[in-house]
DNA sequence: CGAGGGTATGCGCATCCGGCATAACGGCAA
DNA sequence: TTGCCGTTATGCCGGATGCGCATACCCTCG
């Protein structure tokens, strides 16, 4: 029950006449409400004037509803109900209590990591229910812009947009390169960034991994030469086969070399800046506990995965 | 839009912050909504107070969600539509606009009257959005005071709960008594009430038709003698059954005379003060266009049925 | 550095709204 | 019939609330 000092609103009248009407009387109904029975009778002449009929019939034995009051009593009790079930639900939410964890990540980047943190947090936290989400990094980004995840597994992809969100680093990856199974550099053990000027590369489309080419591009640069795109790809699945269709290179995070792919060979960059970070995002304000417990069991598990 | 000094409760700064997480900006969130900067800056701060948690995490330029603040657009937004839709409709209906009618009737004793009535409706209120329910008085009363409908056509049993309601006296009906086809009575062209002394009687269940054996109590007794009710029945439509099985009678409105029930004749009662009234109840308040004109057209059809 | 955009906060004033006291009405019992 | 009791409505007053104005502070950009 709202405290007097928040009766207000029409939100609160109507809630208060739900009690008169339930009471058949005002006076009885500003016991219960803990209010006088003036007060309560002006609200109700209050709320009759917003709305501009007549609410209650006023008898010397207590107060009926017209029939105006009784399709309020219809339409609202339901609708009150819901809003305060609502409110309810924001306020354990605003404690940290929400229960579910909607998480969205990038299945191939991110398996190997999360099934073990998931079973870390199944363990702590039994009751959470889970929501997962795979999907790409821009479809990630967009989700957690419109608050529909809680949490993302995200790489490189996320760095830029990580002062939107609570964001931490859980590991960095060396970056390897693709190549088709009969190019020279796939006998390689490893091979330097610089070797791969005047290679076509391959790149992907902005708009599924915003910031891929940019971060190839300047990993290129620092190695002295500026990357040509000789194809943009839309989507990661295919940039391996255009890699062997056009005896093009392209970078990519070191996770790819436990991937089997036909034709392609997975060649370490030994050039020291060539890293690839693998973060996690989560949304501004508070934290609930499943939010902050899915955090750490990651972090744990990147620990024990360098 | 509330005017700046109706904004006191917390689904109107829920609403609020609404325009303010649209607009991304609290200063440009009180142009729209007429207010200043300060003012509306204060309810996000008493909302997020009221909430227990942050809605919005300030910059420099501007304002972005929380967590906490897209699950409470989530949640709210269609709260507040189905909100705002309700009030409408209220305010509708406050001015007499209601377009829905939900009419309570007994079929048998009220269709020829009611169908004119309603081809008049029909004519005079196109668009009304009629309801029709076929129920027992019983059910009609209870719907009444539930305002589940808006109005019932109803006999005799209405006048004692005339006063909970408006109300309008149709016409008076004469009486009719019922008897088995063999019974003596059954020759007579008409018959006195206090030729059936000594009668067994057949009665109705209060609980479905009220007041209809107070109200042939009080007839007899007019005429001189109390009836003995040797049966209640559960219905109307079993009262004829017992009327032949048990060689009693029963008194009913007259409209029962174009009944055809086999072995049952109808004798009118010549007793000037053996009337049945017919009248029709709705609720207090306001009444609807719909309603009045139904009221009207009742009454129309009603003098050219006497 | 200054201008312009943003949000937060102190202060004063107007409005809102509650409590207290009282008026008016109807119903019921002596 | 009168008095009592229950009801709702309304006048008056004071405290609470919430707004606008002015200002402080921060950030970004030319």
């Amino acid at each position: 029950m709202p405290d007097a000092h928040t009766l207000g609103g029409m939100m609160e009248r109507i809630r208060a006449l739900l009690t008169v009407i339930e009471e058949g009387s005002v006076n009885r109904a500003a016991v219960r409400l803990r209010i006088t029975q003036p007060a309560l009778s002006r609200q109700m002449q209050a709320l009759e004037n917003e709305l501009g009929g007549k609410l209650l019939e006023r008898e010397s034995s207590g107060v009926k509803p017209t029939g105006l009051g009784h399709a309020l009593v219809k339409s609202m009790r339901p609708l009150v109900g819901s809003y305060d079930a609502a409110l309810a639900e924001l306020r354990r939410q605003a404690r940290g209590e929400r229960s579910e964890l909607r998480v969205g990540y990038l299945f191939s980047a991110a398996q190997s990591m999360l099934t073990p943190a998931l079973a870390k947090l199944r363990k702590s936290q039994p009751e959470v229910k889970l929501k997962l989400h795979d999907m790409s990094p821009r479809e990630q980004l967009d989700g957690l812009r419109a608050g529909e995840l809680d949490l993302a597994l995200i790489g490189q992809e996320g760095v830029t947009a990580a002062s939107e969100f609570h964001s931490t680093k859980l590991c960095s990856l060396h970056v390897c390169v693709a190549v088709a199974d009969d190019d020279p550099i796939a006998a390689q053990k490893n091979i330097a960034l610089k070797e791969l000027k005047g290679r076509d590369f391959i790149g992907v489309d902005e708009d599924q991994v915003p910031g891929r080419n940019r971060w190839a591009t300047a990993l290129c640069k620092s190695a002295g030469f500026k990357p040509r795109f000789a194809v943009v790809v839309d989507g990661i699945s295919n940039v391996l086969s255009q890699v062997v269709s056009e005896s093009a290179v392209t970078l990519l995070p070191g996770y790819f070399e436990k991937l089997q792919h036909p034709g392609v060979t997975f060649v370490p960059v030994s050039d020291e800046k060539a890293r690839w970070d693998f973060i996690v995002l989560w949304q501004k304000g508070r934290a609930s506990a499943a939010t902050r417990a899915l955090v750490d069991a990651l972090k744990q598990v990147a620990v024990t995965l360098r």
